[in-house]
DNA sequence: CAATGTCAAGTAATCGGTTTCTCACAATCT
DNA sequence: AGATTGTGAGAAACCGATTACTTGACATTG
């Protein structure tokens, strides 16, 4: 079945099949109504590789993303929301996983593959990775989203996230708890998200007046697992620490972990501070408090950013830069820092 | 840059560009080598729409699944595996989500745009949803995958998980405990698999001749909220049970969540197991007792019951069945019943 | 009433590959 | 030597759509 086919049937020419299929406005509206008929009864649907090969047009965005694996879910939301976006509107996404690695082969390698589908448009959120690639990037007049970083040339959009909002609500919520001592689980900090975020929560320290510990900025993995080393390696130096500011929820979620292991107890004990705000937030134990990036409206500003491009005649001569706020979200991870604190004997105070 | 441009510097005809791209093994080495190169040179890569629309084939494998939001990474890992056995053997992966409802259209709808991308296989792993849309199923020569369900013809797999060893081997840990009064958490029995674990959960029980209580088996969302109310239920009608199992780690950390909520201890109140193993099982506090159902291993069973029956010159008359097993793996949130336990104060009994 | 303009619909070129068919040339056989 | 077979490479048809260009019917104008 076949457009040509179609076409017979309705006793038209090709032509004007195609016309009506993409809504030409030109084409007699009777007529339309019928060979839609025909169409419908014959149960069509024009083969998409024909259409990309011959209007050079895909109808596809790319998405591209470190990896999903490993039980971080905060990708995994991107790309859902990404997805509803995206055919909401009439277009199909495809995912490419950059694999969490700094070789910028890879990257490089990913984008590659999502430009030979001759996808329009490309929207690159692997959060720090994409930095390295920025120099070997030939801009081909494919609309391009960047998440932080990004050149300012024409047919590159960019969504800058205020990591400073939320990460000061969070750091006077701890203050204004009591904690004096907070340290800080950062992942690799080649990422340039993660410098930011670092970054943020130096700056509300010294705003603060508290005195900056360098000893309490702990690089580890962003994951589950590093937020577990971290505080394992942090509980054998730092005795006196009562909060725990963490650069994502995966890495919080294992500093919970390990505290628990270490027979403490959150928030009795130690506050803990995530951030990004996964579903996953709500059902730990205790439930997180947290700073939400959220995911929902990053997955809707990327794809929105790049249809905008997409309509655009001419682009725009630097880029657009559209802004994305955090926020904290407070549940019950983090309390009042507790007078008589000991670290190896937590003596309970009651409920 | 196209295949006459190639052809033209290579001062070849087009059709040996292609047949040389295509490993037709009739060509001349020595002048393979030396298109390759002016290949390589020009950073050639044919435009695969091209290509799919003149062979017929997109090397392109479809992968159906339920929905990955809402925090459950079972899926998440299942297409991430899936992804990585398609790029080993130079497969795309196009996934379609037929989200998380009942409607038969969606479903049927996924397939259809799935379909409708021309991709050469189709893998459907929503987990029971897929049964919706059986007899709709048009099997028009695309080799299919099933888990758990499916029709027994030709060029359509299926992959038959075996629930009842790793249940055996949970309930039986249980028993070997001491716990008598095991509740059961499971999702929507509309779902086959999910059926098929409840049903392989009863006949342990009466394998083990324990009494079997129906209203110790409570159907609920299977999702951390489903786990979280199915335990808030339980626990205002039925105080003595000492375990709990759940249909799925998503449910059981729910569930673990609402018993700490509601002033218990995870082991030594109540034991619970969940089911999956997914990644983040090993971090919840504590780390999930739990049966196993590799997802890697699903994965890849799925990609190559495709790859099979693709490079299979005549289909095999019932189609094919794969076995994959289940097995316990034992962590924290189970332990020895407490004797004096009683619930609404659950009475400290050292560690 | 002839000339011109408008507009919907048709004809055919095109997109970038694959693949069938054909042919030139070399190797093998009688 | 001449006929037969085999082999590697080129010419051209084809996949299924889009779209620039063309046509022809009808309306408008001088």
């Amino acid at each position: 079945m076949n457009i040509r086919e179609i076409a017979s049937r309705a006793k038209v020419s090709v032509a004007t099949v195609s016309r009506i299929i993409n809504r030409v406005p030109t084409v007699d509206p009777v007529l339309s109504k019928r060979v839609r008929r025909v169409i419908h009864e014959a149960g069509y649907h024009p083969n998409p590789h024909a259409r990309a090969l011959a209007s050079g047009r895909t109808r596809t965005v790319g998405l591209i993303v470190s990896e999903i694996r490993g039980g971080n879910p905060f990708v995994t939301e991107l790309i859902q929301h990404f997805e509803e976006c995206a055919s909401r509107n009439g277009y199909g996404m495809l995912v490419s996983f950059a694999t969490q690695s700094f070789d910028s082969q890879r990257i490089a390698e990913s984008l590659r593959r999502v430009r030979e589908h001759r996808v329009d448009a490309v929207a690159i959120m692997t959060f720090g990775m994409e930095e390295l690639l920025l120099d070997r990037l030939e801009v081909k007049n494919t609309p391009l989203v960047f998440v932080d970083v990004g050149p300012a040339v024409p047919r590159v959009s960019n969504i800058s996230i205020d990591y400073m909002t939320g990460i000061r609500q969070a750091v006077q919520h701890l203050v204004a708890l009591g904690h004096r001592k907070i340290a800080y689980l950062t992942g690799e900090l080649r990422l340039s998200t993660l410098r930011e975020r670092r970054n943020a929560f130096v700056k509300c320290i010294t705003e603060l007046g508290l005195r900056q510990d360098s000893k309490l900025i702990i690089e580890e993995e962003h994951s589950m697992q590093g937020g577990k080393r971290a505080i394992a390696g942090l509980l054998r130096t730092e005795k006196r620490v009562s909060a725990v500011m963490c650069c994502n929820d995966a890495a919080a979620i294992g500093a919970i972990h390990q505290i628990v292991e270490s027979g403490l107890r959150v928030p009795e004990d130690i506050s803990v501070v995530g951030f990004d705000d996964i579903p996953l937030a709500q059902f730990t134990t205790p439930p997180l408090t947290t700073v939400r990036l959220s995911q929902e409206e990053l997955a809707r500003l990327a794809f929105n950013a790049l249809l905008a491009d997409l309509e655009r005649k001419k682009p725009i001569e630097n880029g657009v830069r559209y802004p994305l706020q955090t926020q904290l979200i407070i549940r019950n991870s983090t309390a009042l820092v507790s007078r008589g604190r000991s670290h190896r004997n937590g003596m309970r105070n009651g409920a």
